[in-house]
DNA sequence: GGACCGTGCTCTCATCTCCC
DNA sequence: GGGAGATGAGAGCACGGTCC
């Protein structure tokens, strides 16, 4: 049987008032009456209960962030790393981080049940798109929210986002320093933003070295290894004079099919093809030594501490001091690039 | 179908106690 | 007696359940 306020105030002879005050630290409860309560807690094992608290203060005291099972976002390990440092950062305010899994791609109807329902204090939005519904709808109700990524007009809420043409300018740099001429491009769809800013990247990089960029190289995919599996076997289908030697995947979970891909096809990474991976792959993921070459961001971790630190400062209701953050990535070289192999 | 109650907690304001 | 500090009473929060 759970301990309550109630039970806790009778085993002290103090009112469920003081006891409550005392638990939260007011000054105005003695501190010998503080540390009273505070031992008779720990012994009886109270825990406050999360419904009541949330109907006293109008408060979840719980941060959400929703993701779609139809592609592979917990299977990215930059994005369980932000999480690592988002909840990190929330539960030092006594805040949860809940993950709500959508039944499809479309997850406003899991948005209005967190709004409406009350269920947060605030949202994170990932993976932005474009134009995206869940910014707008979000919008709409005034509801607090922090975006993990901006969409095509960043203005009128806070985001937290990367320089991603420039993830794509370092990787075409990378590719044209070793020697690289015919570079291919695979990316996920341009509907979210991240994917049409670090495509345009490309587009602008591979202009600027004055680089063909050959349509049949430009390769649309989705966030699934299985695209960058199937985007690996289309360019090995090509006749040799006019296969690329150089690959760009847009993303970590595409470039893991990649990889796998040219592995099975018996290619040596770094002289075979070379190639370069966005936002990276960790090395215990891959076999045989293979250090892939990869844009990355500073670390995935202080990221979700920066964005847990602009949430928890939108439900204080305390003014940010930076709402728009854009942090530049950094080219980490790996032996997955090597000059092009002779023809 | 409407009124009322119960839930566990926090907040505001009133009251009590102590000490100078 | 008055001020400061400590404590308590009661309202109110959202919502489901019960009663008439």
């Amino acid at each position: 049987m759970p301990v309550n306020l109630k039970d806790l105030s009778a085993h002290l002879g103090l009112s469920p008032t003081t006891v409550s005050r005392a638990l939260s630290g007011y000054s105005d409860v003695s501190p010998a009456t503080r540390e009273r309560v505070r031992q008779a807690a720990q012994e009886l094992g109270y825990q406050p209960n999360r419904a009541a608290r949330q109907v006293a203060l109008g408060r979840a005291d719980a941060v959400g962030i929703v993701y779609s099972p139809a592609t592979e976002f917990l299977g990215n390990p930059s994005f369980l790393q932000m999480l690592e440092g988002l909840a990190r950062t929330l539960d030092e305010a006594g805040c949860d981080l809940l993950l709500a899994a959508a039944p499809t791609e479309d997850e406003l109807p899991i948005y209005d049940r967190m709004v409406r329902g009350r269920r947060v204090d605030a949202l994170v939005v990932a993976h932005t798109l474009r134009e995206d519904p869940r910014i707008r709808y979000l919008q709409d109700s005034g509801f607090p929210f922090v975006a993990y990524g901006r969409t095509a007009r960043a203005d009128g809420f806070p985001w937290f986002d990367f320089d991603n043409e420039a993830c794509s300018r370092l990787a075409v740099q990378a590719l044209v320093a070793a020697g690289h001429r015919m570079i291919a491009y695979v990316h996920a769809p341009l509907h979210y933003n991240f994917a049409f800013q670090r495509h345009a990247g490309f587009l602008a990089a591979m202009r600027k070295a004055r680089l063909p960029v050959d349509p049949a190289c430009v390769l649309a995919g989705s966030l699934e290894r299985r695209a960058g599996y199937a985007a690996a076997r289309q360019l090995l289908a090509m006749p040799a004079a006019q296969r690329p030697t150089a690959v760009v995947v847009d993303n970590n979970i595409g470039g893991i099919g990649m990889i796998r891909a040219l592995l099975d096809a018996g290619l040596r990474l770094g002289h075979d093809m070379s190639l370069v991976v966005n936002e990276g792959i960790p090395e215990d993921t891959l076999f045989g030594g293979i250090e892939v070459a990869a844009v990355t961001q500073p670390t995935a971790f202080e990221s979700g501490r920066s964005i847990g630190r602009m949430v928890r400062a939108l439900v204080e209701r305390q003014p940010l001091d930076e709402p728009h953050q854009l942090r530049q990535p950094a080219y980490v070289p790996g032996n997955s690039v090597g000059p092009p192999a002779p023809r």
